[in-house]
DNA sequence: GGTCGATAGTATGACGCCATACAGTATGTC
DNA sequence: GACATACTGTATGGCGTCATACTATCGACC
């Protein structure tokens, strides 16, 4: 098999190295198609993801996008000089920002989903659907392992 | 099943980003294990690639670690500083260096090679070695769709 | 109703990596 | 041998992310 030297292969070689090689190359990936668009992987995805939760606040999308509040800010702030989003006051709340798609914004997660489709589509090939779901359900496991072990040396 | 959720969401929970979260928090995780050393997971795992390969070139180590030349010239520079590393000149081509350890990078190594061994042992706490080697191929296959894909849109 | 601890967003500085451009050196060709 | 081409290592600037510190605001308790 052609995988079996990764795993046998010192630390160096292994699973993580691979993840991490992986996840570089899924990022460059998405940021060639989106560059057409004026678009990097970040922007691209908070479009869509706003798109489907609706407006809510920055701390909520770092949250749930898994970026840290500064990081999602200047995201935003890309976005918002694009015309793209509007940063709305919550009447409730004078702290915080509700982050909404303008129509601009709704014209540009047409675009990007049309070219999602197709990158998923080349990223699938010779991939199974169980193989990608074992993929996730593998990669859950690893990740609450190692919040285990980032929560528990502080 | 858990995961279920992620690989039927819209793109942007999917599989991509459980990646590139998972890959974020590897490194943290070998980061904060190593901090003790001093070193970061770049630094400690050339340390123990040397050791294993061998005195090499800074692009062929920049090569097989998955690195830019740029990139692999500054872990060397920052091991060399510690004086963990030397850099030796190639008799036969006045270009190169041959990054070596020193006798202080040869007990490093030892550190290294101990905490890696406890780390991995709970990274994979319920993880059965076959998910492992399905993880890795899986990974692979996407690596492979991905590294096409950035090859043909040049 | 004032005060105090929590929370939202922002500013700043750091890190790791990349791409590009450059100077020095090697190698193959005429 | 001279020259063109390729390659090594380095310098520089950019990107995305993080951690920390700060200000403004909220909410709860005396």
């Amino acid at each position: 098999m052609s995988t079996e030297h990764e795993l046998d292969a010192p630390p160096w070689l292994r699973v993580e190295s691979t993840i991490m090689a992986t996840a570089r190359a899924v990022r460059q990936a998405y940021d060639l198609r989106f560059a057409e668009l004026g678009l990097n992987l970040s922007e691209a995805s908070l479009l869509a993801y706003v798109e489907e939760a609706g407006a809510l606040t920055q701390t909520r999308l770092a949250e749930r996008r898994g970026l840290g509040r500064a990081a999602m800010g200047s995201v935003i702030d890309s976005l918002e000089k694009r015309g793209l989003v509007e940063r709305n006051p919550d009447p409730d709340d004078r702290r915080v920002w509700l982050v909404d798609l303008t129509a601009a914004g709704k014209e540009m997660v047409e675009q990007v989903t049309e070219r999602d489709v197709v990158l998923r589509k080349e990223l699938r090939a010779g991939i199974s659907r169980e193989d990608r779901s074992k993929l996730a359900e593998v990669l859950v496991a690893l990740g609450n392992n190692l919040a285990g072990i980032l929560a528990d040396d502080e």
